[in-house]
DNA sequence: GCCAACGTTGGC
DNA sequence: GCCAACGTTGGC
């Protein structure tokens, strides 16, 4: 195996690289080779032993994305164009792969309608001229059984303090653990 | 760096 | 379609 390589050292030079991602290479780094200390952190950008999960909301009009055309868009997702907003910027910058997000439906629907899930975290996104923002990839997870209106939010003491609520224009929003699990229950899952 | 004017979002 | 809330812009 190792022997392909010219030395050890661009051996482990090329599984480093395939670590830090970016394209995927279709080959995991071969077992019985020690990359040293930091491996879990260069992966994940967290501290080792924290695996906490965030939540998200992503928001769309459903006449501009709706929850159908990114049903359609199947296991492969899309990009999340569009956000021109600081703050949303931000909860972008913080996603991390495999992480989970409501799909909710602004202005026509107002409610939650599935469940999204990250899959490419933070890059450039090419539709902005000014450079300043980018974008995650999602794909759909799985539609809510009964979708959770802006209204049900609204009146469950539990989801008082939704940013959904309290800054409604967000157009990405950080979700308690908490907001989540009570949104799947009204949705009709767990 | 303040702040008025303006544009956009999104609930109603 | 109205308008409150919020973010951005640009003059000073």
């Amino acid at each position: 195996m190792v022997a392909q390589y010219k030395c050890i050292r661009t051996y482990v030079r090329v599984c480093l690289a395939g670590l830090r991602g970016g394209r995927r290479r279709g080959q995991a780094c071969p077992p019985g080779v020690k990359l040293g200390y930091g491996e879990a952190s260069r992966r994940t950008r967290r501290p080792v032993g924290n695996a906490a999960m965030a939540y998200w909301l992503f928001k769309s009009e459903p006449a501009t994305w709706s929850w159908d055309q990114q049903v359609a868009a199947g296991a492969a997702g899309t990009f999340w164009n569009g956000v021109r907003n600081h703050l949303a910027k931000k909860q972008l910058m913080a996603m991390q792969v495999g992480e989970q997000g409501f799909f909710y439906h602004s202005n026509e629907g107002k409610a939650v309608v599935g469940l999204v899930e990250v899959i490419r975290p933070y890059y450039p996104d090419h539709t902005d001229e000014t450079g300043r923002f980018g974008m995650v990839d999602v794909r759909a997870v799985k539609a809510l059984p009964r979708p959770v209106t802006l209204d049900a939010i609204k009146a469950d003491p539990v989801l008082a303090e939704m940013v959904l609520v309290n800054n409604s224009r967000l157009s990405v929003q950080p979700v308690t653990e908490a907001e989540w699990a009570r949104v799947c229950a009204l949705g009709g899952l767990g």
